[in-house]
DNA sequence: CGAAATAAGGATATCTTTTGTCCTTGATAG
DNA sequence: CTATCAAGGACAAAAGATATCCTTATTTCG
């Protein structure tokens, strides 16, 4: 299903891969998104609704929480809900919450054990193949950062059916705070 | 070195990252693209130039065979040479010749377990999401598509000093078969 | 006030992936 | 014939992802 070509190449067969805790957390804002004005969801609820284990959503809620982006309520109808408007809320930055905002690429430096290379010698900046590899992945960023929460809920309201999508928003509404 | 914010986000320091081998495979690359031609370098002159663990190397070397970025011969005075010319190797199929072709978002279909989906409800075509980061995957790959390694090279040649390049060149000459 | 529900988060266990080593096989140059 | 090479299988060690359990402090509601 998520396989590009036929790339099978050795036992190379996987690719550097997202946490599926960056699924689960997209999908709990998109319910969040919905949820009526000062009203929290619980880990709970948002666990039942997408059939996860709570303990383990909850450390993707709870990275969500300290980057800021949902607030937070103790106690019986407290849980989460979005700390602006979905309009304001970027794919990139869910991501970054779960994920972390390290690079794809990460330089070892191994042009140091060149033979050649006098031991006095320092190189200061990255060298091109870390920019190189760099940028690439600022494009896999800025991409993330121009769409927002709510561009997803405006397409999901259009392709999920429309009896699903009610039933959805009233199960949520009963069990929100 | 490689976090790009303050980004100290509970236990998730860690993204997404690219085996070490992708950064090796570049860089064997690059010296390959320097040889005359014809000539072949050993899987132990690139490790002993890199430092780096000459078995575990291999493996790399042997997903850009495999891909048919290279070509091999064996024997004494055997090894590696490219198998195109450096204006038409990109740095999208040595990444991809090592680190395989999945997308980095891998989609678990949770909205199957949406408890208010009727049983025989089947969502055929993936939901907004998924098309989403992909389409950020996409942007990565194209970056990395549109950057040949004869690009790196030309970079390189003005980059690093003059004595240290040559010096490198040699050590190579001496060593390839 | 007291009880139940909640988020936060520490500790730990398990599984997968990455990294690394060792060895065998078959081919090739000299 | 011998030394050297790529290919690749088997295996081990380290790191990371996934998941569970438990404690603590806070808040709501009866
Ligand atoms: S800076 Fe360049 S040479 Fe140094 S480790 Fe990173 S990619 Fe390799
Ligand atoms: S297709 Fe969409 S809803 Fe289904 S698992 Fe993938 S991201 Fe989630």
């Amino acid at each position: 299903m998520s396989l590009i070509g036929p790339a099978k190449i050795g036992p190379w067969n996987k690719f550097m891969i997202l946490k599926s805790q960056v699924e689960w957390a997209l999908h709990c804002c998109a319910i969040l998104a919905g949820l009526p004005d000062g009203r929290y969801l619980s880990t709970k609820a948002l666990a039942e609704f997408h059939g996860l284990p709570k303990e383990y959503l909850s450390k993707a809620l709870q990275g969500l929480s300290q980057a800021g982006l949902v607030d937070t309520s103790l106690g019986p109808s407290g849980g989460y809900r979005l700390a602006k408007p979905p309009a304001e809320l970027t794919f990139l930055e869910i991501v970054e919450a779960v994920e972390g905002r390290q690079r794809t690429f990460v330089c070892t430096n191994i042009r140091a054990n060149n033979p050649c290379r006098p031991k006095d010698h320092c190189e200061s900046s990255p060298c091109a193949v870390a920019r190189i590899m760099w940028e690439a992945d600022e494009a896999w960023r800025a991409k993330l950062r121009g769409v927002k929460l709510s561009d997803l809920v405006g397409i999901l309201s259009q392709e999920v059916a429309p009896e699903l999508w009610k039933s959805s928003f009233e199960w949520v509404l009963e069990r929100a705070g």
